[in-house]
DNA sequence: AATATTCATCGTATTTATACGATGGTATGC
DNA sequence: GCATACCATCGTATAAATACGATGAATATT
């Protein structure tokens, strides 16, 4: 049955559970710090510089892609994926907020 | 084969990766937002507010353990779980540290 | 001592994630 | 037109995550 109860719980804790999971597997964080360091941001470099294969980061581009944290653009033959800045301010914020939240919840600690 | 590629990334892509899992599903936010407002963490409590059973609770509070996100100390018959303050600012921080660095790095955009 | 309560762990079923090769589609270059 | 380069998608295999019931260990209660 797995994450079938993923439904069950707020709709604010399914979205940023959803984007932790983007940001949960190393290939992706890579991928991201690779589109923000490079302004040329051709799927083929990400593959060289990465050992995965061409398909394998294709399929993560697309995972962040449908997460909105980046963009990507048919440059002809090529694709060029670049950072939603927008997104990216909006989950840093939702972030920041749980963890902000998290803390001043919690006033005297029990253990 | 899954992510046995994983170990092919830096040290700290691993560790942020592996703090995002914790955080990637919604029943360990929920967890963790219970044991933020409430003193008393006894797990029973969890398991009588989240839709879940008891083993499947019991299983996601090991997970936030082993991560190091929560302490549990054995109490009699019952555990009291809290939250590792500590830990918790420390992975804080690296998330802090990995949008801010992203955004640094990032000068003119490309797309 | 016997029973009940609380919870961790085990075993297992199901779903999801990860990874790759193969294929096809699109545009460029000859 | 034909070959080449680039990349997305499909199909598939394997690993990991999720969830639950059952069991057992430890303490509390009677």
């Amino acid at each position: 049955m797995a994450s079938a109860k993923t439904a069950q719980f707020s709709q604010t804790e399914q979205d940023l559970a959803a984007f932790a999971k983007v940001l949960s597997h190393p290939a992706r964080l890579a991928i991201l710090k690779i589109l923000a360091a490079q302004n040329a941001c051709i799927c083929g470099e990400i593959v060289e510089v990465l050992p995965l294969a061409q398909s394998t980061v294709s399929q993560h581009l697309k995972e962040l892609k449908t997460a909105g944290l980046i963009d990507g653009t048919i440059d002809g033959p090529k694709s060029c994926y670049c950072i939603n800045w927008k997104a990216f301010e909006k989950f840093n914020a939702e972030f920041n907020s749980l963890f902000s939240s998290l803390k001043t919840t919690n006033e005297k600690g029990c253990c």
